[in-house]
DNA sequence: AGCAAGATCGGT
DNA sequence: CCGATCTTGCTG
């Protein structure tokens, strides 16, 4: 057969288990799918941010473990959600290896630029916190093969922290 | 117990 | 540029 190679499976624990300045441009072009209602729709990644362990000052993890950041602090895979400025709900992403407080902030979906947009509109909320991207069955993420350009710069809102960590180009945007 | 600041957004 | 809106984690 001459077709060419489709593939359209769940990522796994693998993959998210690597370390988040491998897994946050590999999450670009990947497809997030939600299903609510019986209804499923994807979204295909354009925008992320990595935060790296405890001594990334940008990072919710730079004061330790904290009720709060605890996901973090597990395997990758796993949600972690939270609310900021009292209005907008944060869609990150665990990874790395368990002890190793590693996440990925979803910036941006195709058409739904914006981190606090997207959860918006995909109704994403605190319910969703520690939910397992591989084992879900109403949220996870598709590999259907595009391999977009990757575009790297400073991350946003972090002006708190210092160097190099204000600096460090640890946003990753689809070309 | 109190408080300042926040991984944002939309309207002036 | 500023206000909305409320949780978090630090300080005393």
């Amino acid at each position: 057969m001459a077709g060419e190679k489709y593939t359209n499976i769940r990522l796994n624990r693998d993959f998210y288990s690597r370390d988040v300045l491998t897994v946050a441009p590999d999450l670009l072009g990947k497809n997030l799918v939600i299903s609510q209602a019986g209804i499923a729709e994807s979204f295909k990644i354009i925008e992320v941010e990595a935060y790296r362990g405890e001594d990334d000052q940008a990072s919710h993890a730079r004061f330790g473990k904290t009720a709060r950041n605890s996901i973090m602090y597990g395997e990758g895979g796993f949600l972690y959600i939270y609310l900021i400025y009292g209005m907008y709900w944060m869609l990150n992403i665990v990874t790395g290896p368990a002890g190793d407080p590693q996440a990925i902030l979803v910036r941006g979906l195709k058409n739904l630029p914006g981190p606090g947009v997207l959860t918006r509109a995909l109704g994403i909320d605190k319910s969703y916190h520690g939910e397992d991207l591989v084992n879900s069955e109403r949220i996870w993420i598709e590999d259907r093969g595009d391999k977009p350009l990757v575009i790297q710069k400073p991350r946003v809102g972090i002006s708190y922290a210092g160097e190099p960590w204000v600096s460090n180009a640890w946003r990753f945007i689809s070309a």
